[in-house]
DNA sequence: TATGAATGAGACTTCATTCAT
DNA sequence: GATGAATGAAGTCTCATTCAT
């Protein structure tokens, strides 16, 4: 997203660092309790120059959100599209969705905390894309309960009990603990996939199948994200 | 918390309705985002009468804070200390917590958002409330694994799962809607308490004890607060 | 045109003081060359209470314009509906013109140099205020012409030389000097009634006609102003 | 007016190209509210570079004044200089006044609206040179009353009218229209000298008599301006 | 009790200018 | 000749708070 034409090959990368500083800024003290004078005492730059990168405050705030928001729909969006069954693309998700959350952690805390300062269009931009991202989770969890895989649900309630339970996260994990996203994305799976099933139903191969599918990519490791980044 | 001493029989009135309609504005708009002007507007108090009430800006955050962690500390020591066993306990205090998300839902909306705006002593109370609040909860789930109950499970986790479910739903909630807390902690701890379960374990009957245990309270109705108002 | 609701008594004429001495500075430096700080120094208030009473830069602005424009367009809707000849009401139009300008020299000194710097409405309303003038100016030279009093001339062109006689007497004239309105008004319209006649028209009596006019009225003196001020 | 030593060929040329483009921008918004990046983004130059060829932004002003003073100076010196008797020589005078103007039409704006902005000598200067014209014009309507064509007036409000009724036309002319300097001059003197005609005097002849002046010069055609473009 | 007026720090942002490369 | 990056002062405006009445 470069700004006016003309500038510099290190203007791109000096961009960035600005907003991982104002991010971890804005996740401490809030968005609007941080002062841009902050903002650019932490990037090293006094106020004039650092207009020259960021454009406005409330630009900050758009590009941290998108951060955020813009691999987590790649990831969600491939995901959901996999020939896998439901509930295996559903564990995929989870901790892909862990995994970005513990990935960016301030930044997540900001889009969770201060999307309220976005006005006109970068707001209105914001709440499609969450509803985009629950309509995918809502229709994975549906499927599941069609084969049979989950007990019949309210399937908006069902929804927001996934979604609470990861979302939620942010607000206590720490990315220099004992949890990484695997752990708790088979803690949470766990729980959720009990606490959903359909009568006679068990996951417990869940993990050695989502250990399959891992293992079957090319490039083993973590859940690949699709994002620019 | 009556403030300077010689108020007249209206003081503590007009200050609980000021108090109100800030944690109103503080929901919708973010505390830090909401002016004093606002208040003193919604309130139909000039300035300076405004101060006469509030003391500062903070101070009404304070407030805020006190009525939500007041009551729900109060009720949840209550159950804690029923003699019933640990399962049928958490899902009254399950019960409870939503009733006071959904009966103060802005007061519980700048809790959770805003309280970074806390300083000094105020701030280390909250904090000091919330860890005794989720002590409380995880006192009672490590009873119910101790019981075989549920399974062996990571304290801890166990406890933020159930706090995520829980807490998160402020988000999202409309207490004009279909849902109301007995139906939401209804289906939360259907999710939970088979997800948490021990071997063999079923809680089929919890729900008809739940009703027993409110059918023999004198007046029956709503789960009692002890809180002050 | 009180602003918030609930203001003391003073506050309209603190006000109106700031406006006068804005419209002073505005007039020596130019409004884009004037700092709001200034204004503030002049009015001896801080630059908060500045804005409590003028909202904004530009309203100050907008507030001279109004000042301008008002009085002028009040006093020449009303002579333009007199029942007297064309070229008795042009001479009293002159007149009231010179007096709006000398009244407010600073005030019309803004009013043409500045308007660039108004913005939406504020502009859009200007420029509907300056046709509006205009064309009552033309009007009544075309009805000179139509009467015979003046030669055929392009109605347009009779128009903008009338209007660059007045209009610029702004940029150099002095009202401590020795030229009043009336003067002025006076070897103007000597000088556009001469250059337009028609064939065989002379105006030699017009200055009795215009004496006669205002001595016939109830309250002698200058031509009354139809404005609020 | 070649500034640092040691220019290529192509500077001079390219510093006046900037001054055309920075005229064009400080007339449609003001010299105060256009910033030096317009100017540079309109140049096709970067910041740096700019100041390699202005100097500074208030230099880029007294450029402009310059352009629109020296030319116009030149021409009214050579005017008044010329044997012809006084009402000709204004007529003439006239004539060139507009087409400096019409010329240059955004550089003269630039001059009329922003010459307050200039400090110290270069305020000065333009200052002296303004006197300095309205001198001349001064001198021919003097000489014109004493020859009897006028009638004896206030010099200096003769003078007055006829700068008034010229140098106003910034305001509405559009170069593009129906109007040229020659239409408009004949129109201007045709109402200022019926107007200030002395008794029994008629210039229906000035238009002939400015044809064969002009007719009679080797090069046909407008005018010709001395100035150095 | 209540008010309107005042404060002053600090908020975000723009701008003319400079300079190493 | 030309560039992008940086500066720091100054600009407009907001805000929590105080206080005489």
């Amino acid at each position: 997203m470069p700004r006016p034409p003309g500038h510099g090959p290190g203007y791109e990368i000096k961009r960035q660092e600005i907003i991982d500083k104002a991010a971890a800024l804005f996740a401490k003290k809030g968005y609007a309790a941080t002062g841009i004078a902050e903002v650019g005492d932490v990037a090293g730059l006094a106020r004039g120059a650092l207009y020259y990168y960021i454009g406005s405050k409330e630009n900050l705030l758009v590009e941290i959100q998108d951060r955020v928001m813009r691999p987590m729909l790649a990831s969600v969006h491939r995901i959901a599209g996999l020939e896998e069954e439901p509930v295996l693309r559903l564990r995929m998700l989870s901790q892909t969705l862990l995994e970005n959350i513990l990935a960016r952690l301030d930044h997540v805390w900001v889009y969770e905390h201060d999307y309220r300062n976005l006005h006109g269009d970068n707001r209105a931009r914001l709440l499609r894309q969450r509803r985009e991202f629950e309509n995918i989770v809502q229709e994975l969890l549906v499927a599941a309960m069609d084969d049979g895989s989950f007990r019949k649900l309210d399937p908006r309630l069902a929804t927001l009990q996934f979604l609470n339970l990861h979302n939620h996260t942010y607000q206590w994990v720490r990315t220099d603990g004992e949890w990484d996203a695997e752990y708790l994305s088979r803690a949470y799976c766990a729980t959720l996939f009990r606490g959903f099933a359909g009568p006679g139903r068990q996951f417990d191969d869940i993990e050695d199948r989502m250990r399959a599918y891992l293992a079957q990519r090319v490039t083993p490791g973590p859940l690949p994200r699709t994002g620019e980044e």
